[in-house]
RNA sequence: GGCCGAGUGGCAGAGUGGUGAUGCAGCGGACUGCAAAUCCGUGUACGUCGGUUCAAUUCCGGCCUCGGCCUCCA
């Protein structure tokens, strides 16, 4: 069994090997912070950190990093526009981009760097490619020289002549090739800016990942990932400067690119305002469930976020955590993931078949009369959760209190369970059935079981 | 216009050259005082037109529709 993955690059699924035999790198471009991070942003963090968890089952060592971009246009507009500085913005979204990540169940990454703490790696990164030949400076700018670098465009895949054709009206006059894009310009002094041997600037958009990586990861690593609009012009720039600064070396071994968020069939976008944010969709339901619905479908397909959507994750997980809830009193036989499961993610990371697995060994576990037989299959169901990210929690805690916005009161729904107990014993299944809908209403299903009535929320 | 991706049963969503995805919903049954949960059973599904093949949803080509990136126009 090896992993296979989908890379960008070769426009195909290959096995993956790692570069060195001694540890994993794994970089993933993270937020811009400058507000809430919405659903749409939140699918890449989920996908790769699946696929971490996957690498570190058989990697002793993965070193995952994925940034903060903490110096951009759109943070100093957000900053005008709110009179607060520029720190302030940042620090504040990307302290909640952290929280709501880890309500989602993503594992804080190993490195979290900051563009902003890596001015000076970015420059002598850019002095580098000037010294290469491979940029050049105008009118206080730096400008990388795409026509340097051959193999330019292999990665989108995009024609170059067709590119300059089309870039051909607006290109910025200093410019020596209409492709060529900004590594560093010029700040005014109400805008952040750092001196640099080409006077107080700032880093353009591509490079800070670059430097961010070369610094922390090496000049090639195993796998690059992000969301698909990404690929051009971002990746493009970031793989060709990269290339350029280190003598060739490529930046990474695998490209994966995740697919886009839609609501109703449209790309999720600030722009287009057709959002909701993570911070929202946390406050009525629970981040398993949000996250379960992301992992819903293959990570390179797109998904039409919708209610539905969350609400049929949120069922898929009531049933997962009903069977465990049935065997809570047996103690799991610790395991691995069963083979199936990480058959199903080793075929570039294919969740949906992976949530079948799942449902196959509930079924299993909802059948099985041992108690060894039991506890092997609930070893093996939190197993393949763990792998997922999901099934950790306590099952009553999950059936109880899910909801986060739910105000149901367990004492009251206690005392009323009781009362219908006496009306079942005195035979008096007209009053029991009138408590039984009095709870319904509040939105509360119980059920009698052998070893007595249990309660949860209705889904 | 260039490049990329997608069109699967009521819904979500995998996959495959010839047998079952899976989940939700529905229907029937078992269980239950009745339910719920669970289990069992249950569906002429693969955009369209051609081609290759003994056999295509799966391969090839055309077309249609939708989405994305870039670009153009405005």
């Amino acid at each position: 069994m090896s992993l296979n993955l989908y890379n960008t690059l070769t426009r195909s699924k290959d096995v993956f090997t790692p570069l060195r035999p001694d540890r994993v790198t794994v970089y993933v471009c993270g937020p811009t912070v400058y507000n809430h991070a919405h659903i749409g942003n939140a699918r890449p963090a989920v996908v790769f950190d699946v696929l971490v968890r996957l690498l570190r089952t058989r990697h002793d060592r993965v070193i995952f990093a994925r940034n903060v971009t903490d110096v951009d246009d759109k943070i100093n507009a957000a900053a005008k526009a709110t009179g607060q500085p520029i720190s302030a913005i940042t620090e504040k979204y990307a302290t909640i981009y952290r929280s709501d990540m880890a309500a989602l169940g993503v594992a804080a990454p190993d490195v979290e760097p900051h563009a902003t703490a890596h001015i000076p790696q970015i420059i002598a990164l850019i002095e580098r490619l000037i010294a290469s030949g491979h940029a050049y400076t105008a009118e206080g700018h730096v400008l990388f020289n795409v026509p340097a670098f051959a193999a330019y465009g292999k990665l989108s895949g995009r024609d170059r002549d067709d590119m300059i054709a089309g870039a051909r009206v607006d290109v910025a006059p200093y410019k020596k090739d209409p492709a060529d894009f900004v590594l560093w310009k010029p700040s005014t002094d109400d805008l952040p800016g750092w001196p640099s041997p080409w006077g107080r600037g700032r880093p353009g958009w591509h490079i800070e990942c670059s430097a961010m990586i070369a610094t922390h990861l090496g000049e090639t690593i195993d796998i690059h990932g992000g969301g698909n609009d990404l690929i051009f012009p971002h990746h493009e720039n970031e793989l060709a400067q990269s290339a350029c600064a280190h003598h060739g070396a490529p930046l990474a071994g695998v490209w994966m690119h995740n697919g886009f968020l839609t609501m109703d069939k449209e790309k999720m976008s600030k722009s287009l305002g057709n959002i909701v944010t993570v911070h929202e969709l946390l406050t009525r339901a629970p981040g398993e469930a949000i996250r379960w619905a992301l992992l819903s479908a293959h990570y390179r397909q797109p998904l039409d976020w919708s209610d539905d959507v969350l609400a049929q994750a949120k069922r898929t997980l009531d049933r997962f955590y009903l069977a465990l809830d049935q065997v809570k009193g047996i103690t799991a036989t610790p395991t691995n993931a069963p083979n199936a499961m990480i058959a199903a993610l080793d075929d570039d990371l294919n969740t949906p078949k992976a949530a079948a697995e799942i449902a196959a060994l509930v079924k299993a576990l909802n059948g099985a009369t041992t108690d060894a037989e039991k506890a092997r299959l609930k070893g093996e169901v939190l197993a393949a959760g763990k792998l997922l990210g999901i099934l950790q929690q306590e099952p009553s805690q999950w059936l109880t209190a899910a909801a986060p916005d739910t105000n149901v009161d367990a004492g009251e729904i206690e005392r009323l369970i009781a009362a219908r107990i006496a009306a079942r014993k005195a035979k008096d299944f007209k009053e029991a059935d009138r408590i039984r809908d009095q709870i319904a209403a509040m939105g509360v299903v119980i059920e009698d079981r052998a070893d007595g009535t249990r309660w949860r929320l209705a889904s």
